[in-house]
DNA sequence: ATACAGTGTTGACACCGTACACATGAGGTG
DNA sequence: CACCTCATGTGTACGGTGTCAACACTGTAT
């Protein structure tokens, strides 16, 4: 995890030069193919030109190396959320531009399962106690993860006063869980089969719902 | 599940008596332990008694043993959302008890996530087009899927005039994906590991959101 | 120069899904 | 009754997987 110099390794070396690296890229390479079981060990070796065995040498097992993969494709949403992100124009409505934000964030964890499903299922089906979602592994240029880029967008909405104080503890949890069912279920799930305009559709909806729904029930 | 005649095998006898069914309940049975994985072909048959390779008399392959143990899981969702909309008492307000109907939906879907979470893994973690949620290989006593039941509940809010006509066309993907978002990051996700009783109030919370957030933005 | 620790290799094991050929026996036909 | 047939279960085998234990190579510090 440390920054090794990553010195090329000669050609024809019996020591690779970074295969902890080497063999994190190599199953990235699969699981954006073919989601998280694709992963599979050896394969990873093989493609790294080692034998499956040199792996145990930078990663306990199979699901540690899954779990790394998995650091790296959450990178990548982060990321995908900061370009979503980026775009919003500030309106000079301060509750405007966070109910914007909020909505990018959506929008790009959305647009990111859509446009690279492997990653993204590996980035979010792995068992794993929220550590990830708060560590550095997992964050993007601007330094979060998207775990926290939503949590500050929900913030800001606060702050701008167009999210009562009241409702904001475990509102992550709320929006997450909406944005994050419509994906699995339309890429692994039994709403698999449903075209991408209607996929479109529904989601601009979800995220309608979340942002009305966040508030509570209505006068 | 169905009323296939069953003929008890008599022991020693070659031939199960009705192997097709022993298979899925043992399948369903490591379903429960351990999620659709855990579904194995070889345990299967070893736990019935039978050789591997007698499961391709019944199954393509292991897939397809699968999709069954997943379409009888479905109707233990199915029954579960059924009990839960039974213990809803009348008003007299249509509007109020639709809304309650599909409140009762939600909350059987969450509570069956919670109870029987390798069962419900494989129930909804099976990539299957719609087909299944319309098949009644996987509805309840009620003769409806779990699908068919939130439809149902949809309806009635959209007839007692507390759901806008124009909102109700795919209404149904958006209350899934909200559930269905929180029992799949707090059973394999990176949500594993809150404790039941925040699980519980965010479940709560997100039905609420649903509610409020399905008849769109506030005026 | 030598010892050592890190890294990659070889060989093996248990387990899995599955294909092929064969054995069994229940039920219909003469 | 004898016979045939076909659905069903068995045996054996193959290629694939994750992982372990023992061994081989090599860059580095003594």
């Amino acid at each position: 995890m440390t920054t090794r110099p990553n010195r090329a390794a000669r050609p024809g070396s019996y020591h690779h030069g970074d295969l902890r690296r080497a063999l994190i890229e190599a199953g990235t390479a699969l699981a954006r193919a073919g989601g998280p079981d694709a992963v599979v060990l050896r394969e990873v070796t093989r493609q790294v030109g080692v034998t499956a065995n040199a792996a145990y040498r930078h990663f306990a097992d199979r699901d540690a190396l899954v779990a790394a993969v998995c650091s790296d494709a959450q990178t990548a949403v982060a990321l995908t959320m900061e370009a979503e992100l980026a775009e919003v124009e500030p309106s000079g409505d301060d509750g405007a531009d966070a109910c914007a934000h909020l909505r990018a964030v959506g929008a790009g964890y959305l647009r990111f399962a859509a446009t690279e499903p492997g990653l993204f299922l590996t980035a979010f089906s792995v068992p794993d106690d929220l550590r990830r979602a708060a560590s550095e592994d997992s964050a993007g240029d601007s330094g979060r993860t998207p775990f926290q880029l939503l949590a500050g967008a929900l913030d800001e909405m606060v702050m701008a006063g167009v999210l009562a104080p009241e409702r904001r503890p475990g509102a992550e949890f709320l929006a997450w869980s909406a944005v994050h069912g419509l994906a699995v279920l339309a890429l692994g799930g039994p709403l698999s089969g449903l075209d991408r305009a209607t996929l479109e559709r529904v989601g601009q909806r979800l995220l309608e719902m979340v942002d009305a729904g966040l508030q509570g029930p209505r006068p």
